[in-house]
DNA sequence: AATATACCCGACCATTTAGTCGGGTTCAAT
DNA sequence: ATTGAACCCGACTAAATGGTCGGGTATATT
């Protein structure tokens, strides 16, 4: 479910956060995380236990894993991107059909890395592997993995996932014109017919990647 | 030019590259690098010495980057993955044209994160904008991004980076039949004709991922 | 035969580094 | 008023860690 992502929340005080995100330019920019002293200086406290008061913190709440005492032993995990917005991993939600929408999207709990670049995005994003033949002529083949981000708004010509009364998803090319039928739903194959659309069409996000299929591990 | 990627040519003993291979899986796996302790184990080598030889010469090499002596500081660099084949950087060669092929692919010098599933791929990959929008049915929009891989073999039905004489390159679909014209390529939008195979013409890899424009900077 | 390179040993040292101990302050909730 | 949390201080300790020194071997090149 995407509101699964909406929903997640999670708690952290400011100076926590403060941390959080040196830990993370740190390690963007060096390639290996901070020493205590370094983190001492990037938070003005001169006590170690300051320090450590925070990381406490910040491991009990699942963002960061220490390796007992060794030197500069702590990794960041997937919490802490999605906190800072800078997320290096989108959910893999599932399967969903281009073709006849069949069944709901499923959450696999996979994650998969995604560019750097779209971790610029301040928007939830996640991971679909596509089921059929309906998009082909718009790149899309049964297998293809697309990235979707949330969206409210939508132009015609948007590829979207849409969600069609409560048991069924599909990725199609969204179309608003001024001649009827207005607002429908184009399969990008000629053997399908448009989805009009009605009160049960939900559109849930827009298709912003798409990642060929023979890349990525085969259906089952 | 493609060519610039594929003659890249670097030096390495085994033994630099047992270190090399045990710091990449060493980092991927904890998210920080190994102290010298580790790494001697990783070898079967009881001297330090041993490990900062090695060390040394990768430092000069370039594959990595020391920050004195700091616990765990080691850094890989680019040319680390590349050597690996575990890229998750892919060179961001510059622009090329879906529409008219007007002129060929400039090399920017950028480079851009790719998903760490495609670092799994054992040819080079790369990254080019796209202009115009004689691809616009399959997807890709003036300003998208796209990820090719060097490819030697083509199906029908692929999309693919061509070069058509020596100042040209182009994205295109790659079409064989058994009826004439056989062997041509075709844009996806009605606007534009099809390019028939002629002696000029070199595909020098397959389009494996679109990132949408709207997600990037934008063009100049 | 001499040289250079890649690689290794083992004892030793100095520093970095994480962690401890016993406190304190501020602020909001009870 | 008391409690608990979040956060902080400063001096201290012990372990982890990188680096040094003065060698060695095997192999290929000159």
């Amino acid at each position: 479910m995407v509101g699964y992502i909406r929903g997640m929340i999670t708690t952290i005080t400011p100076r926590q956060k403060d941390l959080l995100l040196f830990l993370y330019r740190y390690i963007k920019n060096t390639g290996y995380p901070p020493s205590f002293e370094e983190m001492k200086q990037s938070l003005n406290v001169v006590s170690n236990q300051s320090v450590i008061d925070l990381l406490i913190k910040l491991e009990k709440a699942g963002f960061i894993k220490k390796n007992g005492s060794a030197a500069r032993s702590i990794a960041l995990l997937p919490l802490a991107y999605q906190l800072l917005n800078k997320s290096p991993l989108a959910p893999f939600l599932g399967v969903t059909h281009a073709g006849a929408p069949i069944e709901t999207i499923e959450i696999s709990g996979e994650w998969q890395m995604v560019s750097s670049e779209l971790a610029q995005l301040k928007e939830n994003i996640f991971l679909l592997r596509i089921c059929g033949d309906s998009m082909i002529n718009a790149g899309i083949d049964h297998g293809d993995i697309v990235l979707v981000q949330s969206h409210k708004e939508f132009a015609s010509g948007d590829i979207v996932l849409a969600r069609i009364g409560n048991n069924m998803t599909t990725v199609k090319r969204f179309i608003s014109e001024d001649k009827p039928p207005y607002l429908y739903l184009k399969p990008e194959n000629p053997k399908y017919k448009i989805q009009l659309f009605t009160d049960e069409v939900i559109m849930e996000g827009k298709v912003i990647s798409v990642l060929k299929n023979s890349y990525w591990k085969p259906i089952k």
